[in-house]
DNA sequence: CTGAAAGCGCTTACAG
DNA sequence: CTGAAAGCGCTTACAG
């Protein structure tokens, strides 16, 4: 059907070797010869197969990539990162949107090992033992991005959620706010769900303030749960006067559920947001949020695994991104004068 | 490096071609080899080369597909919806994020040339002679999305964005407006460009109202431009009651600049937008949009494109997809008293 | 500088 | 039911 290297060596009166050669951009080769195959290819039209290319030379120039919901904006940013910089390195993309569906991401990650992708890149935490079972026998190398399974030795792209996590609890008591709510993630993930959840905890007490565990909860990241977690959070008798929520999409979800409930943001309760993806600049209020560099962590995990695929780096450990404390206008602060009332209101 | 075919057929004591055959589910393979083969496959891990199969099989199962900016709402669920389809069909895909990139563009379609993928899905308008000649001489099907380029007789999968566009400006006319602004797209493109715009005009006339071209302005169907685009007409005279976006993002952008200078969606201005992205639900007031069936037009884009590429099906004109007006909170009836009141305050 | 030949890892007639 | 051989479209030593 296509246009073969055979067709273009006729055409031009020459070996498939020269063609090859001209194609490669080795030197050696006559200029007139190297002409005239030039001009066939055109007239012909011919693109040379990477199918054939990449079974000769072990290289398929591929990287498989398994992003846990292409919706939300979260991950199409880091994707849109990722993708930008396999481009620049010539490296070609192969999805898998798994959406929560685990037989989906052991089914593409067989069909990676079968189109020999050269590397696996993996947004989401939720493997399962057949699944880590895979990876670990597989000779691809395999890195996650912006998630750490829990009970695992892989190697991740992260920040360091413990600290961000801190930080974030740590700016909404010196904004003097000490009924402040925590909507989790899932437990199952090292980083987003027990650091988060570790560090929110010690930055309370480490400041003197009691845990309320009436006004924690555990949601799927998803603004859905953001909403609803809100929602049974506002049916406690004392409310809180903010919230940290470890997703964006969380917060806006709690967000909407106290715009519907008539409350303000940040007015009548603060919120705080952690991702600072797009989202954050796209609400009113603007979200504050304790931000992942988005970019960088796609860009740096690409060219990581660059390196493992050509063998230049081996990899001990994580590789720690720098967290930063974006504010916005969903936080404000709260006098003392306010406590009282809002105790006495409730 | 991985295992072959001819490590299995070893370690099971049989000929290549009977590990083909096992692999492939073919009868007659006696049951005792059948299952030697396949405790060699397990023992081994081994996972056939889909680079080899490809070659000889002369089919890749891959599906190249051109996004313009996967950051959008609207471009990222309906690529969620294409990989879905594409996945239950045993197809794969091949991504690339052009980001307005035409150089990009032409890039990619090269490599999905030489990939030798089996249909190309395109959701970006803007091509150039140079692409529109490529595609043209190409022998892999190609099948537009979303959008149609102009002047060209390319196949696309779409709404009727005269039709929606008109029946969306009506709606606001039955509400009692008059003075619409409209924030368009770019002209270069038949129907988000210029059908939605001409409708939007006609629709007007219909019904006995003027145009004002001083409430026309145009964007680039991003927030930042519905933004932009706002702040211009609020600088104006007499200020429009409701404003048409021809995307959501843009209507989004419109209502966040009405927010950040103190007016009311939709107590002052009533905002319209078009896609039906998630977006719609997640912003307050929620956003009334003539929407896309954005999930459809994903399933039937990779459903058409299946057909084409095995040759079930030809393409002739069009596929037209069903638009719909979803009525949320950001707009509002405008009585004959407001208006009086309106050009006062101006 | 150029080309004939082997080989990449599979599948598929063909023969038995 | 099973296997030897040819071939998919390239690249790469090897020889000249």
């Amino acid at each position: 059907m296509a246009v073969k290297i055979k067709d273009v060596a006729k055409r031009a009166g020459v070996s498939v070797t020269t063609v090859s050669r001209v194609l490669n951009g080795e030197k050696y080769v006559k200029d007139d010869l190297k002409k005239r195959v030039n001009e066939a290819i055109k007239e012909l039209g011919y693109a040379p197969s990477q199918i054939a290319r990449s079974l000769v030379r072990n290289k398929t120039n591929l990287i498989g990539v398994i992003v846990p919901d292409l919706t939300s904006n979260f991950y199409s940013t880091i994707l849109s990162s990722i993708e930008k910089t396999a481009s620049l390195n010539d490296y070609n993309l192969l999805v898998c949107n798994i959406i929560e569906d685990i037989d989906k991401e052991f089914k593409y990650l067989n069909v990676f090992q079968e189109m020999r992708v050269e590397g696996i890149i993996i947004m989401h935490e939720k493997i399962n033992p057949e699944i880590r079972d895979f990876i670990n026998r597989l000779q691809i190398p395999v890195l996650f991005s912006t998630v750490k399974p829990a009970d695992q030795n892989f190697t991740s792209v992260i920040v360091d959620d413990y600290k961000a996590a801190y930080e974030a609890t740590d700016y909404l008591i010196k904004l003097g706010h000490e009924r402040i709510a925590f909507i989790g993630g899932d437990m199952r993930d090292i980083t987003s769900g027990q650091n988060r959840y570790t560090a929110y905890r010690n930055a309370l007490t480490d400041h003197g303030l009691k845990i309320l565990y009436e006004l924690i909860r555990f949601g799927d990241y998803k603004v859905a749960s953001g909403y609803a977690m809100m929602n049974e959070l506002l049916q406690i008798e004392e409310q809180p006067t903010a919230v940290f929520a470890v997703s964006d999409d969380m917060a806006l979800g709690a967000m909407n559920c106290l715009h519907d409930r008539g409350l303000q943001v940040p007015g009548d309760i603060s919120v705080m947001g952690f991702d600072g993806s797009q989202l954050t600049e796209l609400v009113r209020p603007r979200l504050t949020s304790m931000e992942q560099p988005i970019h960088e962590m796609g860009q740096l995990t690409v060219e990581t695994m660059l390196e493992l695929i050509s063998g230049s780096a081996k990899l001990e450990g994580d590789i720690i991104m720098q967290h930063r404390l974006v504010v916005r206008d969903s936080c404000r602060p709260i006098e003392q004068a306010e406590k009282q009332t809002a105790v006495k209101s409730s």
